[in-house]
DNA sequence: TCATTATAGTTTCATATGAAACTAAATGCG
DNA sequence: CGCATTTAGTTTCATATGAAACTATAATGA
């Protein structure tokens, strides 16, 4: 009879990065927040976070700091600094939240809305010329594919234990 | 006779930023980043662009410090700092390429070759948990379509004129 | 061959980042 | 109520980042 289990050469777990999806998806993303700030950073001299957080306010107006936090999937003290400076540039207005003095109550001014109004639809234009390689029923997939990657994500981020020694 | 052209609201265009394309990108991406790193960046104290260039050294030995760059599409900058580190602390070798006395040529050394035979299979065996959420007609419909728009976010980034003033 | 230009890699410097500590307000509980 | 705990937001501090300047070598071309 032969060898029950047959010799199992430990395979070499060559790590093929052009293939990785982690790797891929973070040099797509990369890629294109470049390619979307590029028609804001220097137009308006916004930093990523800073028009993150416009975009936000401008379709969620009235959200405190932390609203904005958990929407943008930000850090908090990003999110802090980038209302101080928009704040200080008269693009949003914060007041504190008669209900919960903690909170601050997030506005586009007059301005951030402006601003808003003109770099949404930069933004939506990218996004299309970028869907355009893609027909319908590829888009499709894709949408539900990185709905289920993005669910699954959570869920190991949960199942993470806190300190791995 | 009627107006010929219809008057056309114009569209208010609210940027929906949960449906919006690179924002989902960059959300999944970097959640799945820090889910990787926190299998390496305690164990073994590396930043996330130590590890890339650890793992691209280890399926390419010899590569120069401009391969890497560009294999893992990193910072120039970034990449020279990571490579003094690691040879810092003994985990690569670097050699100046006799044909091109201006490159290096760069490879693990064991003791790096160890920590990427440890890593790899981690950082493998995250994608696969996080795959398990798809079969496999979405894998192949996930992979194509991410291949399609890194293409086209390539061409786009070509397109764009170097300063919009 | 010498001079110009291009490329690989490093260093400098100014800015960005985020963990941890902090302040202030709210909530829970004896 | 009164003390402990939680939560919102800010500040501090140490580190990360990348554009621009720089060094060294190679390639180009008069």
């Amino acid at each position: 009879m032969e060898s029950a289990v047959p010799p199992r050469t430990p395979k070499p777990t060559i790590l093929r990065l052009e293939e990785f999806l982690p790797f891929r998806l973070s040099r797509l993303s990369n890629t294109i927040s470049a390619g979307i700030s590029a028609t804001y950073t220097h137009r308006h001299h916004l930093s990523v976070t800073e028009w993150r957080v416009i975009a936000i306010a401008g379709r969620f107006p009235g959200l405190s700091a932390r609203g904005i936090t958990v929407k943008g999937a930000l850090d908090k003290v990003s999110v802090s600094r980038a209302v101080s400076r928009l704040v200080g540039h008269d693009l949003m207005t914060r007041s504190v939240d008669p209900e919960d003095r903690r909170r601050s109550v997030l506005k586009l001014s007059a301005a951030g809305r402006a601003i808003y109004r003109r770099i949404a639809p930069a933004a939506i234009a990218y996004e299309q010329r970028l869907l355009a390689a893609l027909d319908p029923v590829e888009r499709e997939a894709l949408d539900r594919a990185l709905d289920k990657l993005w669910q699954r994500a959570q869920e190991l981020e949960q199942a993470r234990p806190v300190a791995e020694s």
